[in-house]
DNA sequence: CGTAGTCGATTACGTGTGTAAACGATGGAG
DNA sequence: CTCCATCGTTTACACACGTAATCGACTACG
């Protein structure tokens, strides 16, 4: 019994298309995700396909049968996902800070008006 | 004739190991970089020469023969690497805004009183 | 000088990933 | 009722990655 809590398996990139796809609107048939993301990478519908079983054997989406055909939606959140992800990169490449982090988009010029406007916000709301 | 600007070959997370141990200090030997990689992930030094082939193959080291053996040292700077992970990271998850990665990190007591600190200061020097 | 140790290069092999075709069931059109 | 369009499932295959043993060359010790 419930072992469920989940083996919290990798997402691979290709994957992570399609769940992109079914947080966006869920529950979705395969033919609608190929539809959201077949166009802009070139696949068929046999790869999303592929894509969504190994998701499904992942546990990291659920199906839920619709007459003859089955319904699809995230059963782990995109916050989850996105947090594993990041704190991933910033133990990786940051020592776990993720000030160096800031930092370096900073430099780099990825930070927009607009960023550092919402990010000055955001701190005066932490502090 | 020059393409070798390089292909931007990417660099897997194995590789990224021994990539720091090589910006940490160079050249080094492989025994070398064994002794800094080897333990923590109970690698053997085969490994290690393996990851050293593939990234000199991928351009992203080079090689300086030093009488017998070789001595390793990084062609590619820490910052660029650094810089397009994170980039990619931030345009795969949040749609290329830095503003939320922020938000998320916020969110998730990812960010220690230092960082807030330390990122006050940066916001300060940008404006 | 031969032999043992060491180095980089070559080869190996299982698994994950990207990409897809083939197969078998099944439901709807005629 | 029969046949075709669709589903999901199974199988496929090449390449990347993690991990390593082996091989041929060379050096240094004896």
């Amino acid at each position: 019994m419930a072992e469920e809590p989940d083996t919290p398996e990798r997402i691979s990139e290709a994957e992570h298309a399609v769940m992109e796809a079914l947080w966006q609107r869920s529950p979705l048939t395969a033919t609608e995700v190929c539809e959201q993301v077949c166009a802009p990478r070139g696949w068929s519908l046999a790869t999303v396909k592929t894509l969504l079983s190994r998701l499904v054997a992942k546990q990291a989406v659920a199906t839920e049968p619709d007459g003859k055909r089955f319904l699809y939606s995230p059963r782990i959140a995109r916050e989850a996902y996105v947090g594993t992800e990041s704190r991933r990169l910033v133990d990786r490449l940051f020592g776990g800070r993720a000030a160096p982090l800031f930092a370096h988009l900073a430099e780099a010029d990825a930070l927009s008006e607009d960023d550092i406007a919402e990010i000055e916000a955001l701190l005066k709301a932490l502090k």
